[in-house]
DNA sequence: CACCCATCACATATT
DNA sequence: GTGATGGGTG
């Protein structure tokens, strides 16, 4: 009990100045800015709520007054509130919002976070309950396959017959279910190769050693504290007076397990989400949370938001032709007060880079203002994809262009190489046992510790029962290793005593120590004489790097931040757009949004139906939904018929769900190209995107019609039956050589070569080139493609 | 042991 | 097209 109240979590918060002076503060004025269903939800305290909040219908502005009205009636103190968000910037955001509305910042609110950030802070005060040491690492994705792999090694397992990766998604899996190695269900005793379940022990074993966890374990623990340890359990429900979940469509079992045994005593859960919006269920998220949610509480109170403050009519109906498409739905119908505005465009494209073109000269017009309309920022336009490779495209386009833009979800600063080779050096120095960390940079700078090398240290570590850092110091005391390895092993090892000497003694700032340790062990050194293009942007990286250290209050501080963190959300002045994936998109809105790469197979991606059939098709639905619902005013949805998979040319047909777009709602837009307009003539005659046509037209342009009878050519028969984004059949061998042809980029020219899907052709005016099949046409036939 | 080149699998989304 | 891996060479 005496260890709970010292929790400084606990006590830093429960200074009296917040509660008190919120409590002072009789007088909600916020209730008044609130409709009528919001204010339901906010002032419908106790037991257990359910907030249906559709896209845009004001559900942070809820929950956020349904915090401050806790406070503001003194129900809870700030520290009695657990308010968990899947996301940083979800937490942060209600963070700040919170206070804004109490007119100050509040540090008071510990519990407020992600779940895994609220995790690690139970798990830490609990650790010894799992085994585990209150200082654990976390480790992320990489360490965890390359901790599998070691495994696999030693089990002499085909890492290629069976991957470490498939392994450890068949483990997040089970820990998304909560299941430890003795609970795991005896129907998936089959899984890898029927070794899952031994080699998940064996995993788990690992970590204890190793005092770390992965990201699973962080629910996984805790759900197994709660449940062996009723006591602890109870302090927390006691502790807990409400708990506010964000986006509760996205809980897997474990968060589901957690959350249902903290509030299993006075039932003061208020759970916000949207079915609609489910698109996690790849990663253990559990519609069937929010389904059954009256279920698991009964009398819950159910809300319902449907008033949408964020888009236009057309849109919101366009989105919601698509949603219907779903069984099983809870069902909101969104209505919106605003003004009608544009439909929702739709425009086909030959290809991606076309689309991409296109979609420049968009955002352009759109910045410069079109017809009678003025000029947008950029900021306000935003280009959200399926699949993270979609973004290339853009990013080539835009650079040629000189168009700004932000990517979003990238490659993230904390994953880049020379970033996690830097923070395992920092590793190692605040935990020396990290042997994950040690064995990443032993040899980066080169130090001429090979394979070899590194089993000594390996075989001598495990001889002596100790890290790996010290086993290398007993192998340097045993003469096991000579020559240029040894001396530089001595190096590194003298190296790191100091280091850890110096973070022990704080003399320095932290920032000078890591500066220090960069270059004392090398690591500057070897990415100053690297004469790749990228090493000055790797150096620059580092810099950042420790210019980042400056929030902290020391190297742990931050390691533990970086690994619960991944994000990185530099402040820049200049407008830029926005490039980012769907699934990043959510929560967020931009006045005019561009949905690329509707087609079949990339979106429903091929995948998510291939693996979970009708269920992977209603949650890319789910996600078509979220992408249209992200628009305020302009929404433009697009496809290309040929698009580069694997640097393959493959043709596909446009997305199912453009079907499901109610045409009233939708204006369809003639590409540049069609109806002899485009590449030749667009140079003569005016541009050709605002013409205007119907989606019925469209189809039946003549290079519609080509791109349909191409895929129908095909022997598979049903186009839809099968992958659509494959190699276009009817293409191979309908050439010959001496046949004159015609291509969109070098003009006409005659056959040379045929190898199956390639030709090679003479152009007139280009010269010889190798080129697709798929991108040539009879040079008779060169007036009906949308060239 | 480091470096170079050929080969291969590959890329749905994230804490 | 990219990044990881493996075999051969210096």
């Amino acid at each position: 009990m005496s260890s709970f109240d010292e929790n400084d979590a606990f006590e830093a918060a429960s200074r009296p100045s917040l509660a008190a002076r919120a409590m002072a503060a009789r007088p909600a004025p916020y209730l008044d800015e609130l409709n009528p269903a919001q204010r339901e939800a906010v002032e419908t305290m106790d037991g257990p709520v359910l907030m249906l909040a559709g896209a845009g219908t004001g559900k942070t502005k809820a929950l956020t007054s349904r915090i401050v009205h806790l406070l503001n009636t003194g129900r809870a103190r700030p520290n009695e509130i657990l308010a968990v968000t899947f996301t940083n910037k979800a937490a942060r955001e209600m963070k700040l919002r919170v206070g804004r509305m109490l007119g100050q910042t509040i540090e008071g609110m510990p519990w407020l976070g992600t779940f895994h950030s609220v995790c690690v802070k139970l798990l830490r005060r609990h650790a010894e309950l799992v085994g585990l040491k209150s200082n654990f690492t976390i480790l992320d994705t990489d360490d965890q396959i390359r901790l599998l792999k070691q495994l696999l090694t030693a089990e002499k397992i085909d890492d290629k017959r069976w991957p470490a990766r498939q392994l450890a998604g068949i483990i997040d899996g089970w820990k998304n279910r909560a299941w430890t190695p003795k609970q795991v269900s005896s129907a998936e005793a089959g899984a890898f190769d029927g070794k899952g379940i031994e080699l998940y022990a064996q995993y788990q074993t690992r970590l204890r050693e190793l005092n770390a966890c992965d990201f699973g374990d962080l629910l996984m623990h805790v759900v197994t504290i709660f449940q062996k340890h009723s006591d602890i359990l109870e302090q927390y429900q006691r502790w807990f007076k409400y708990i506010l979940v964000d986006e509760y469509q996205d809980t897997n079992v474990a968060q589901y397990l957690w959350l249902r045994l903290l509030a299993s005593g006075h039932k003061n859960i208020c759970c916000v989400g949207d079915d609609d919006q489910s698109i996690y269920g790849w990663r253990g998220a559990e519609v069937g949370n929010i389904l059954r949610f009256e279920q698991d509480f009964p009398g819950a109170h159910v809300v319902r938001l449907e008033q949408n403050y964020r888009s236009t009519p057309h849109i919101l109906a366009a989105a919601s032709g698509v949603i219907s498409g779903n069984a099983g739905r809870l069902g909101k119908e969104l209505w919106t007060d605003l003004p009608d505005g544009e439909k929702v465009r739709l425009i086909g494209h030959w290809d991606g880079e076309e689309e991409a073109r296109w979609i420049g000269e968009e955002l352009e017009s759109l910045q410069r203002g079109r017809r009678t309309e003025k000029g947008q920022s950029l900021e306000t336009m935003a280009i959200l994809v399926r699949a993270s490779h979609q973004m290339r495209a853009f990013e080539d386009r835009f650079l040629t262009i000189g168009l700004p833009y932000r990517v979003i979800g990238g490659p993230r600063f904390y994953e880049r190489l020379e970033i996690r080779d830097a923070m395992a050096y920092f590793r190692v120095v605040t935990s020396p046992d990290d042997d994950l960390a040690f064995e990443r940079i032993v040899n980066t700078p080169k130090r001429g510790l090979g394979n070899v090398a590194q089993q000594k240290i390996q075989l001598c570590a495990r001889k002596h029962e100790v890290s790996l850092l010290e086993g290398a110091k007993h192998l340097l005391a045993e003469n096991g290793i000579g020559g240029k390895g040894g001396t530089e092993l001595r190096k590194l090892v003298e190296g790191f005593d100091r280091w850890i000497a110096e973070a022990r003694s704080e003399r320095l700032s932290h920032m000078e120590l890591a500066e220090i340790i960069l270059d004392e062990s090398g690591y500057t050194g070897h990415w100053q004489n690297d004469k790749t293009p990228e090493g000055p942007g790797r150096l620059e990286n580092l810099k950042e790097l420790v210019k980042a250290l400056e929030q902290f209050e020391n190297l742990q501080g931050f390691l533990e931040h970086v690994s619960l963190i991944m994000d990185n959300e530099n402040e820049e002045s200049e407008e830029k757009v926005t490039i980012m994936t769907l699934h990043g998109a959510k929560g967020l809105e931009f006045p005019n949004v561009f949905l690329p790469g509707w087609e079949d197979g990339l979106f429903p991606s091929q995948r998510s139906m291939d693996e979970s059939g009708v269920k992977g098709e209603e949650e890319e639905r789910r996600l078509a939904y979220v992408g249209i619902t992200r628009a305020e005013r302009l929404c433009t949805i697009s496809f290309a018929a040929n698009r580069r998979v694997y640097g393959q040319w493959q043709n596909a047909l446009p997305s199912r769900f453009i079907d499901e777009l109610p045409e009233e709602h939708v204006d369809v837009l003639t590409p540049p190209g069609l109806y002899g307009g485009g590449y030749g003539a667009a140079a003569g005659g005016a541009p050709q995107m605002e013409a205007r046509a119907t989606k019925a037209d469209a189809y039946n342009s003549p290079g519609w019609k080509r791109m349909q009878a191409r895929a129908n050519e095909r022997p598979t028969g049903n186009p839809r039956s099968s992958r659509h984004l494959t190699i276009d059949a009817s293409a191979i061998s309908s050439f010959t050589e001496g046949e004159r042809v015609f291509n969109q980029k070098y003009g006409y020219g005659v056959i040379v070569e045929v190898d199956n899907d390639k030709l090679g052709i003479s152009f007139d005016k280009a010269g010889d080139k190798k080129v697709l099949a798929s991108f040539v046409v009879p040079a008779d036939k060169a007036g009906d493609v949308p060239f």
